[in-house]
DNA sequence: ACGCGTGGTGTATCCATTACACTATGCCGT
DNA sequence: ACGGCATAGTGTAATGGATACACCACGCGT
């Protein structure tokens, strides 16, 4: 085991992970990317992908290396979640984990098993299995603040393409919300935020009537109101 | 130096910190403790209070060893802010520090020097001094999140004794948003929350009419609506 | 007793949110 | 070509919360 050559104190220090949740929408659900555990502790558990940070990276890029690895996925909505640091949370050890949550469109996506993995899939977040570690307290954290963040904000674009019909954007709210919305209420307000733009394109999939294809105007995340 | 016999990769880690921002309303304005660093990087500066995490505390726990050590404090409100890990925010090597920020009524406080601090102060958010590391970045964020969560919760009884005047709570909103707040809308709108109760108490002290105290009917924060 | 300073109260307006149902349009099957 | 199907797209009335706003109440100090 290698001498810890920059540690600053004399004292045995906490490692740091980071945990990157990664949800999409598939089917009609919301999904989330967990990996099976291939070694113990918790062997044959499912648990949220994550990796320890590296001296050279920020803890954000950290988590984008380990979106990368686990899904080939770059350049997706990435938030940091919260901090756990429970003493006891790791059997292995004092393991404090930044936990981040990424958002992806809904759209063809693989999943990579890494090293210490057995598997990886995605789950329906109605359909958890039993989680490893504090995992299910991390998942259910990122819940609370992707139902509260969708109330307030753009973040909705992240799990749609560039383009998409108002009524792709209002399921989006109902699966994540877990709720109907009134679809002329709806779009009323999404419209009255001047945040939305009608592109040159129709969606005429479909035997229905054609829809207008939006686009947010900005690809960051914005407030409302 | 010791060698970290707990860490689990052969690799360098990083060392983890907390800091902690502790608020306070003082002469009218929302201050918030620094200590004036004793040694280099950045001597001479003021700084966020804060320390390595120890292997058996959790992080919450050493936020409030944190407290108790610049300020002599148990039992105040702390809540995590968010954690900074740049690897370049500290030119002494890579520490990762997990932000909270604490909140203690204005009443009587003494602030202790730290063995690593030659001298610790409280500054008025309207005239702060120039920070170390990123530590003007954080009190920001934490700003901002105080401002945020005061508007729909009840934080503001942390900064409160636990009986206070109406008026009293309408300044601490006054305090922090920056901004004058309508006297009968803010009552209105306090008191149809449900969330307050008056005491068998008066305040008659200054030559006006006295005024009623209320206190909170939790002493846990609630939200609003 | 009167004036000062803060405590305490109600109403009308505005604006955002909600509830709610029908017509439009392209496709597909006959 | 037409009729039915499936989704797109649209407006209005009622409700309720947020805002703006001014005066009397009460103890104290002089």
């Amino acid at each position: 085991m290698a001498k810890a050559k920059t540690q600053l104190t004399d004292y045995d220090q906490p490692s740091v992970t980071v945990d990157v949740l990664v949800f999409t929408i598939l089917e009609d659900q919301l999904k989330v990317a967990l990996i099976k555990r291939g070694v113990a502790p918790y062997q044959g558990r499912w648990a949220i992908p994550g990796g320890f940070v590296q001296m050279e990276e920020s803890l954000e890029d950290a988590a984008r290396r380990e979106i990368q690895e686990e899904a080939g996925l770059n350049n997706v909505f990435l938030e940091q979640l919260y901090t756990f640091g429970d003493p006891k949370r790791d059997p292995r050890g004092r393991i404090i984990t930044v936990a981040y949550y990424a958002l992806v469109p809904g759209e063809k996506l693989t999943l990579a098993a890494s090293t210490d993995a057995a598997e990886a899939r995605w789950f329906s977040i109605n359909e958890l299995p039993k989680l490893a570690f504090d995992h299910a307290k991390i998942l259910a954290e990122a819940l609370r603040r992707l139902r509260s963040k969708i109330e307030y904000s753009t973040v909705a674009s992240a799990l749609l393409p560039e383009q998409f019909r108002l009524s792709d954007l209002q399921k989006v709210y109902e699966i994540i919300l877990g709720e109907d919305v009134d679809k002329r209420n709806f779009r009323k307000r999404m419209l009255s935020f001047d945040l939305l733009e009608t592109t040159s394109h129709i969606d005429s999939s479909g035997p229905h009537r054609p829809a207008q294809l939006y686009r947010f105007k900005q690809k960051e995340i914005q407030f409302f109101k």
